[in-house]
DNA sequence: GTATTTGCAAATAGTTTGCAATGCC
DNA sequence: GGCATTGCAAACTATTTGCAAATAC
């Protein structure tokens, strides 16, 4: 986290307050945040916390994930690779990893539809353990 | 299509323009349309259409989809189970069919986590053919 | 000191709601 | 006639923008 401020810094940005709370909160974070979620836990503008989000995202620090069309969601950019399963009661997002990879799928597309793939989203909707 | 009309009006709703028109653009149409696509079809309230298009998804006769945040997109709701490939650039979108299922992945899942899935989505962003 | 960052107010996009009027069957 | 449907205006939610003031380095 202070690497990401330290290198942020390299490049000429500042170490501001909510810049270090926002990740602050994502790095202790289980699940993906939205707006509103920070907004209980930073005193600081909505613009302020969308712009900041928005420069974490274009900086590949923070992700931003959207679920059934709700409010965007962001999450730290994690090395790993993995999906979401998003309770469609309490709305809680968990992670999961996929041992079939979709490689081989991804190939037969760019060869029938002549498609370039440059990412895939995979989330699959359902019931938590509480909420069956 | 004449079917579907059919049907609903058994159910006692009525065969109204706006239903038939939306119903008949959406057959037709290759790729799933967003209220600004219908609009420019239809002469009608922007309230009407949108309350037909969800009066038409609660039926089960139409999906709502939703790609990276972007305006609600509807499609016919189809008998196959389809993914959809959708170039960042253009923003088009065309149907593809997986082959590698995965129904394995969400035994997995069930077990581990103890989540009922009752549905995934499961989108690949590129460039297409002509994007390239 | 200067470029980055902030707050504020207002604008925008997408969608929903209440209600009275209309029009199928 | 009665219930489904419509249009309109207004509300609502999520997000963005322009601009002048503040602040990090």
């Amino acid at each position: 986290m202070n690497t990401i401020l330290d290198s942020l810094r390299k490049k000429g940005f500042r170490n501001t307050f909510i810049r270090k709370a926002i990740l602050e909160i994502l790095s202790e974070s289980k699940e993906p945040l939205t707006y509103e979620d920070f907004k209980k836990k930073i005193k600081a503008n909505k613009s302020t916390v969308y712009r900041e989000l928005s420069f974490l995202g274009a900086q590949g620090i923070i992700k931003e994930l959207h679920f059934n069309g709700g409010a965007a969601r962001y999450e730290m950019t994690l090395r790993d690779h993995h999906h979401h399963i998003v309770c469609v009661e309490c709305n809680t997002i968990d992670h999961v990893e996929i041992k079939e990879d979709l490689k081989r799928e991804e190939e037969r597309i760019s060869k029938n539809k002549k498609f370039k793939i440059l990412q895939h989203t995979l989330d699959f909707y359902g019931l938590c353990a509480q909420c069956q």
